[in-house]
DNA sequence: GTGGTCTAGACCACA
DNA sequence: GTGGTCTAGACCACT
């Protein structure tokens, strides 16, 4: 494992929310889903009061079982960052401003950091890397 | 990951490899094991003949139980990537060379893809992403 | 072998699996386990789909503590001849279909070939070994 | 392993012991030269007196090392199937007579079993499996 | 002192 | 209740 990595991407229900999940990676289901809602929430795409997708709707959308979905929603909701209304749905709740920046912030950084450590391990170099970035990317962001 | 993600790095008793476990992303540490010395192996950074930092010192070094590394090493082994000799030691196998180029290719493109996802969902574009690569790097690069 | 080898034989929970543990062989148990299911896998006795025991439950039946149960299956999963799905169990992969024939000659071969070795160091020729065969093959093959 | 189970075959330095080891099948080296031994002593091929390999001269043919060979001579020894002649050699000791036919009956009786239960897993019935023996013996056996 | 096998037992992810 | 990960620790095979 690590190794097929099959990547699946499904558009999620709401209006802006897209799950990719990684499975074979190792890292659990709930997690990835965890930090996908989180990094939208921080980056702003997802905004204090947007919809998420409901947990049936995710589950079938997915193929992952209902309580995974389930787990991943509570955990967020402990944390502040979604609010349950029973009967409407799951939102996103009012976030404290402040945190924003600085957790997006060390989230880049986080990111950054894993993906050097990697390609030091393969024996890239920055501008290597940076050509590989950049070629991937052009398709997708026809900028 | 997103957690809290502290990040351990030793240096491993050979000469040329090198572990850094991030407790706390979720991912197995084997599996983590296993892909750093797949990616040194893939690199050319690790060759054929050379030797593994023994189970226990290892194990000590990263604190980690002994069973944990020889679970790792031995699913390389069984992948064909590492040989052991019971009294001697663990060594990277002899490989076949066609594997090696495509496979880094593989990784590369693996990573790089993981990267731009994750920019993408922190709403991160590739131009954001690049030169926070490059202030990253330079403290390894500016050489 | 020759050590004093008690064989133990049991029923596999499923309905076709069957093991027979030959401790004081020196073989390990995961080994035996795996070979066991591997030729199941080669002669056709086990299908692509079939269930194959739990862990726990061959744990018990077995007397072997369940780590080493999954040894054998992980190991066999690396080899991609068993996929498991935690929750619901592990089951026989869809096999490439060209290793099936091949496979089975070989291990055939394989085995009579000790057999032969074995007969030989004991001073047996060819026709008393078929003669025991035979005698010992009886009960089984009378019908 | 278990897989590719390399089979190595030298002829032993005395007049008619002759060893196989196999590697890989998981069974240790030390065993495999005892059971040869033993078999060697049971079948009468090996008689009272008769001058086993020096361990340096085994050795270096099998490529083991020489504590290897000595413990299983040991082993032998405390057996009572080896005597060792410091300064002149190891030899196999005079046998109590009664021992052998039972012993080699017995021995006979768990390879025939072993063999038969492997045949039974590879789905080869009794009358496949002695014209795969009588195949396979023809060349060596000659009559 | 090297890796290998096995046990016992805790806790987690998932259905 | 399913398999997965990890620990601690015992004992063995082999150099």
């Amino acid at each position: 494992m690590g190794e097929g990595s099959p990547l699946f991407q499904f558009e999620g229900a709401g209006a802006r929310m897209k799950f990719t999940l990684d499975t074979g990676s190792g890292v659990p289901v709930y997690r990835q889903l965890i930090q996908q809602i989180e990094n939208a929430a921080a980056s702003g795409r997802m905004k204090a009061g947007d919809k998420l997708p409901t947990i049936r709707a995710l589950s079938v959308e997915l193929k992952v079982n209902p309580n995974t979905i389930s787990k991943a929603y509570n955990e967020l909701e402990i944390r502040g960052i979604l609010t349950t209304q029973v009967g409407s749905g799951t939102f996103i709740s009012a976030q404290r401003p402040e945190v924003h920046d600085d957790w997006k912030e060390k989230k880049i950084q986080e990111a950054v950091f894993r993906f050097l450590r990697e390609m030091d391990e393969l024996g890239v170099d920055t501008d290597a890397a940076v050509l590989a970035l950049r070629n991937a990317a052009v398709p997708n962001t026809s900028q």
